[in-house]
DNA sequence: GATGAATGAGCATTCATTCAT
DNA sequence: AATGAATGAATGCTCATTCAT
């Protein structure tokens, strides 16, 4: 009955590292359980559980089930990809491998992680969380195409690339990856979908459009 | 939303085409709602007064929220894809064409009409419908990369494209429209997507590196 | 879909014998379902499918379920156990033969038919229908009752009996009546009761008793 | 009925013992509306309410109405007849004795408490619980037929009894209780019936029965 | 007279939220 | 701080009753 995950603590004062880790606790407990359910049949009775704490606690650290669940979302979506832009525009290489780069980043870092669930949870439940789609689009979108934007414009202007299809509509480059975490989320169990090929087959298909001759 | 209020008739047999009439105003009811509030919060009171009919009239006609939920997706998959693909696939036309028609017909029939909510709904809700995704697959998505293979097959027997790289990830032609489907669900408040621009860029570019020269 | 059970006429007025034929058709069913169901349970959807006739025409013949109830449970209580009483007290036999053929009565007329389940969906229902435990006593209860003692006084007026016991309770005639109806409700799938075998025991017991020496 | 409104306490742990005392709360608000609306009709609002307590906590104690209902039963149908039946075999009297005490602690122990009114609730709904009927059966009448057996046969060993009537039907005991249950349940308000002086007729009746001389 | 589609009040059950301990 | 029993509004579904045809 009593989870003795953390040290049950009745007693006093919590320090900020211990409140920190609390709370990190119950966030990945509702992780896995909108993941599950999805934000509206999520039970708080079984977040506290998967948690190891009593229902009650949870309203010690969110106010409401939205606010954990808005909370969760914008724990998760701490954007490393401008890093990754960063980095890329940062070394002295073609245009076209930076592109590769992050569609390699991306195979890694999200269909390989958690982050391809949470960008379907987004997907799934955002119409209803407008504030959080505009958070999102803030914090991931907006700096992703940006990035997008700055890698292919470089590589126009060195003449690598004679399309600048992808400034006007970075949306093309990322669509695939969206593809692999829609199409596993609801057909993996009817069809696989090799996700790492299909960026990669992308890849050499873009790069291809965007260089290429006379359309 | 519009109620049009069909002269309430508490008394004689229902003709199958007014059953059929008063079950598509029931559908359409349902989908809007559906689409506002996703299935679980979606309810079915609204439902019945979008309908203008009192609650239990749905048990009439659906068994259940479940079953309605069920019903409308099934009776809006009608996926009169296949259809466009051989109408293509008939013509003597270059295998570019081809594909440029099924973009074409993906702005008008999928991004102009209501299938795209349809889409939006599906991918929101597949997950806890695992039948349905089976269902969409079967009728949607197995349909329409068997329409793109062919196109891409031909195309390439015949000389005019270099990669059959949609042979072997047909979904890489539909990705952006997914993507615009996706981005007008959630970010459309904060910043539009001209995803007939988005389409034709693709086409453009996906043809070159069909076409295109060495990679 | 059209049971045509008694020729469907939409047409005109019915003959009193139509009537009362589809009226004693609608009890029937009624009993039926209320026997499997109880009242609450019952389902006056399941009465008129079984009546085959459409549910609103139970209203042209009974103002509401519980009309209905009241109107079967009356219309099965006609009550013949004063006849058998009258005929028994008119025979020029000895008491002992007319409790003898008060059971025996009881034996066929009542274990042996569908009386028996009208005494116990009477027993499970009145409860809530006071009206219909006054209307069974009336009709019923007091009947048997006068009939009972009326033997016995006699009994005892010619000797017959020593004891007063039925004057005073004259239930105590019929309680094992009672307890195979019950029992036969409740237990027959456990242990089944020879309810005539019960009653023949019960009669010499009890004559026994009524006649039986010093105590 | 008798709100004793227990401190509400939406804090701390329930002893045993506290659960122990709020169970039979709801128990004891159960048993009085389930006897007055039956099985079906009974509302858990009114449990509830009679109970003090809010709708939902019902669901704190019981999975279900008809868990509730069940849990009633099994909780009311501890079954004291067995001991009686051992006390009286224990002691070295007459087997008349031993019935007239079965008779005499049924006035008290059964007509005198609640016991009738679960009986009668059981009488009522068993039919619809087939299992319950099952569990009646094997708790408390399989028990209560088996001590009858005991002390008649060995009364008629002793010599004390000339019948083995009761051996036989040891139905017929009890039958006068089953009546007297039944007629103040269904006609108190039009007769009374003095189930003491019933219940006395009846053991002098059936000891006469049992000793008496040629029938 | 008969129909049966429509109604809507009513109920069992769930679950986010509160708060005394 | 943590607990978890208690709450009660909310919701899917049922079914007796009505009434236009």
């Amino acid at each position: 009955m009593q989870v003795t995950k953390t040290a049950r603590k009745p007693g006093r004062a919590l320090t900020p590292e211990e409140r920190q880790t609390k709370t990190q606790q119950l966030l990945d407990a509702a992780l896995d359980v909108f993941l599950e359910r999805g934000f509206e049949a999520a039970r708080l009775d079984e977040v506290a559980k998967r948690a190891g704490v009593a229902k009650g606690t949870l309203y010690l650290y969110f106010a409401s089930k939205e606010a954990l669940f808005e909370d969760l979302i914008r724990s998760l979506i701490a954007s490393p990809i401008q890093e990754v832009g960063q980095r890329m525009l940062a070394q002295d290489i073609p245009a076209e491998m930076m592109l590769r780069g992050l569609l390699n980043w991306a195979k890694k870092e999200v269909l390989g992680t958690r982050r391809k669930d949470i960008a379907r949870l987004i997907i799934s439940e955002a119409g209803r969380f407008p504030e959080l789609g505009a958070f999102y689009h803030r914090e991931v979108i907006s700096r992703g195409t940006a990035v997008i934007r700055a890698i292919v414009t470089r590589g126009v202007e060195r003449g690598e690339f004679t399309s600048d299809a992808l400034d006007r509509f970075p949306q093309l480059l990322i669509a695939p990856v969206l593809v692999g975490i829609i199409w596993n989320g609801l057909f993996s169990h009817v069809e696989t979908l090799d996700t790492d090929g299909l960026l990669d087959v992308h890849a050499d298909l873009i790069i291809r459009g965007l260089k290429g001759g006379a359309a």
